[in-house]
DNA sequence: GCGCGGAATTGGATCGTTCCAAAATCTGCC
DNA sequence: GGCAGATTTTGGAACGATCCAATTCCGCGC
């Protein structure tokens, strides 16, 4: 009938008492008698009583919401781990505004601009690419509790911020997967894919270098190969692996989807990868596990990033004072037939 | 320094105006005097002002939210479509609140009752399986503006609801892919996969036996196989398919997940897809594309569903007293190898 | 100098809730 | 019956913005 909403007063109203009392009833106060408690109580259902959380946030001055924004959603990777995120706050009593980007730095600021005025408790960023720091910091003000996943935007001086800071094990995921390709008795390995400026794919090529120098070989510059982290990117560029006479026998990938592309690039030359060339990749998406050959890959568990994110947010929310934390997650290598190519 | 938030009251004192001029040039009414609006401009920039949507929407009696629940973000079609929501939803200056529910109808009643605590403009729910609609109506209330997206409750009178309606078109989907293996000759096809009790698995069947019956061909009871809508289960259920001597030579699969195990479980009996036999998916997801042979199946676009959906919900919050609305959104066969076989 | 009309500005009430200090009610006990 | 002390309840002022009716300001013509 009425489309005006259901308020304290109505309900006060109804069974005769107060709207101080009614919301005493609906936080559970152990002060109102029981016998009052009961009356309003059943006032509420009557009613159809929906709580206005927006009005009690504004008195209270707190918030009860914190702001997701994700440079791609229909990437399953930052899919998981908003599912992640989502979960966690949920169970917190916490709801998630959420925002995407597309990777559009312009973007970004506006959706950002917006959410600040729904006044979030915290956010949680994955920034999109190309970034900058000091933007962010205009919008994002100086005191939100924020904590940046994945990605470093340029112009960070993390030493004078205090925003929180969680990673994949970069370095070490590499390193993991050049030492298992080193131990197949691989010598000639190249990194494959993925742009050199960005931070995650910077990290993943110091570790294979120090694995590779830690067994005593110098990577060749012609086993640094750049391409867009794209399949397609990456199977175009297969040939440039080839170009000189110590042509490698192994790659490791910046990510599945840049691997998946040059198992498609070997196939076209003849090259069958599993057999006659070791593979690895990075993430283990949802194909990686029945591509053929099935692709060795570098497990980071998305989902459970985001409860972590999720988790630190919070925490940050209640003691907003300690200092920025720098969080490294773990990644776990999955062997599987494309890295089963040993060396003749 | 300060961790209190600046008002519109600060830039009223700051700049020796009263509140009401500062809201009207925050709200970019023409009615301020250029020069007023210039100093009042500065101040907000000087003081770093951030407008607070939340006590603005409590004395405008609006929202600028609309709450987004899915029944599981880590699938690449909701995901699409939750990024498809957004992106229409942030243009149009509302913020997306989400939820998700992992599928269980108890979270999901939590998860609603949560959400309209923020006093959404309105509600996209794609439905966890087993949903009654009368739980459902209880937490959303009479009045909110809901669209249901692409399943039904259960025990929803839709006639005498105001509840708006989007799905698929199952049932054209379904017949578009049997009238394509029917065209390549095949008389004996197969319906494979997904639980005949559900809202999709329903309309598929039934536009898999229209476009049989319209070819005079009566479907056999051994042609129609539930499954869980797993890759795993599909692929263990394959067997059942050939145990009567009509055995099928062609299957319309449920969805691309189903199909891809089946041909797994086909290969496992030596019977190649694409060439012995022919297969059609449901839904496109990214791996129908490289899966080996490639799958034929019918492309939804998510991404635009999600728009579809946002602009869909907007409208109705503008203008909440027309009659409900039940879209249906087309689907696109795409042809791949996994189709090719001939009957011979 | 005065009155007039339009433009610009403003004080105070309001949205739905919570906080706070004060008032009302209830107990038990002399 | 009266009174201290505890238990319950309550009115009114917040929170940060907007609405509205009323007021001030200003230029201009007579």
């Amino acid at each position: 009938m009425s489309g005006r909403r259901v308020t304290v007063t109505d309900i006060a109203l109804g069974c005769g008492v107060s709207r101080a009392t009614v919301s005493l009833v609906l936080r559970g106060s152990p002060l109102p008698a029981a016998a009052t408690r009961a009356k309003v109580e059943a006032e509420l259902k009557k009613q159809g009583y929906v709580y206005n959380r927006a009005a009690a946030n504004l008195r209270q001055r707190r918030s009860s919401s914190v702001a997701l924004v994700v440079n791609d959603l229909s990437n399953p990777f930052f899919a998981d781990f908003a599912a992640g995120v989502d979960e966690t706050l949920g169970a917190a009593g916490y709801v998630t505004l959420l925002g995407s980007t597309g990777e559009s730095p312009e973007r970004q600021q506006r959706v950002l601009a917006s959410l600040m005025e729904h006044d979030p408790a915290g956010i949680i960023l994955s920034p999109a690419e190309g970034s900058d720091g000091v933007a962010l910091g205009q919008v994002l003000g100086a005191h939100l509790p924020v904590l940046v996943f994945n990605r470093e935007p340029s112009h960070v001086r993390w030493s004078a911020s205090h925003w929180d800071y969680l990673a994949l094990d970069n370095r070490r995921g590499a390193a993991l997967a050049t030492h298992h390709l080193l131990e197949r008795g691989h010598r000639r390995i190249a990194f494959f894919g993925g742009h050199a400026e960005s931070s995650s794919c910077r990290d993943r090529r110091r570790g294979y270098a120090e694995a590779m120098r830690a067994a005593g070989i110098e990577p060749e510059p012609g086993w640094l190969v750049e391409t867009t982290p794209t399949r397609l990117d990456a199977a175009a560029r297969t040939a440039s692996l080839f170009t000189s006479k110590h042509a490698p026998t192994a790659a490791v990938c910046y990510n599945d989807a840049v691997a998946l592309g040059l198992m498609l690039g070997l196939g076209a030359r003849g090259i069958t990868a599993g057999r006659d060339f070791a593979v690895t990749g990075f993430d283990d998406i949802p194909e990686a596990a029945v591509s053929t050959p099935a692709l060795t890959t570098l497990a980071t568990d998305p989902r459970a990033r985001g409860r972590q994110a999720a988790e630190r947010i919070l925490e940050r929310a209640r003691r907003p004072d300690t200092g920025a934390v720098r969080g490294v997650a773990p990644v776990r290598l999955i062997i599987r037939a494309s890295s089963e190519a040993t060396l003749t």
